[in-house]
DNA sequence: TTCCCATATAAAGATGATCGATATATAAAG
DNA sequence: CTTTATATATCGATCATCTTTATATGGGAA
């Protein structure tokens, strides 16, 4: 799952929201980070309507236009825990590893006996050893 | 950045490490969960490398082969930790509006007075009210 | 020999995001 | 009154990235 489409479910996490009030509340769960266009928004509602994820709450008509609440389905809930804790996850094991690497620990192994190349190295792919 | 991207950059993230031993070692990161293909992979290290996330750190003839090892650039792991960052704050957002959804709090406002539709309701977008 | 494993590459197809444009009702500004 | 702004929804083209699938190669196993 996608970035804009983890935010969506997040922001209909906290109860039944239309269209342009996702738009505005994705942009404070991520501080401002993502901003949610219209486009993206209404296509990733239709898809996550057709997967079963979200479900029309209900509609008002405010100044002669529709304004079409979402709300979360229970399988979307459950989607939404299960991403938000692979996400936790993956986070927890890309940060223990930048730790490791600024302790000097991943470095032990083979990266002292060879020093790392500096990028000047010219470089063509698929003709490097010409072994054989 | 998607998925696999931030797995690549969390599997180097351990130090230098070739094409197929990033495969594996994805799987173990992601306890599992996430197969990396090697047309992904490949795509993913010549695309990260024009960004200049990560370098070739070195190669190896193996059996004949080329061994090709990638490092994180410094911008490799800055973008990394940016990124661990970015998923853990999303997640916790997540999580926090599913706990506060589950003690009721998020169904205070509207969602008790309007009851949700039962998804059964026959709907054709864009003709809700016919309003005007 | 034939098949599998480790390893790298390439190309086609699908998915989902972005950008940009369109439409409409009300309200505010000129 | 006309223009412009705001809130809201929709559509289409394009782009980025991932998936699938196929190809190549050397060594070891069946």
């Amino acid at each position: 799952m996608q970035e804009p489409t983890f935010l969506i479910l997040t922001a209909l996490a906290a109860g039944p929201q239309h269209g342009y009030g996702m738009i505005t509340d994705v942009q404070e769960i991520s501080a401002g980070r993502v901003r949610l266009r219209a486009g993206t928004l209404y296509a990733a509602l239709d898809r996550l309507q057709a997967e079963n994820l979200i479900a029309v709450d209900r509609e008002e008509i405010v100044d002669g236009r529709v304004r079409r609440y979402y709300r979360l389905t229970e399988e979307g809930g459950a989607r939404l825990a299960a991403e938000a804790e692979r996400l936790r996850r993956h986070a927890e094991a890309a940060t223990a590893r930048l730790r490791a690497r600024l302790a000097g620990g991943a470095l032990s192994s083979h990266a002292l006996r060879n020093r790392p190349l500096d990028g000047k190295t010219p470089f063509r792919r698929g003709l490097a050893g010409g072994a054989a």
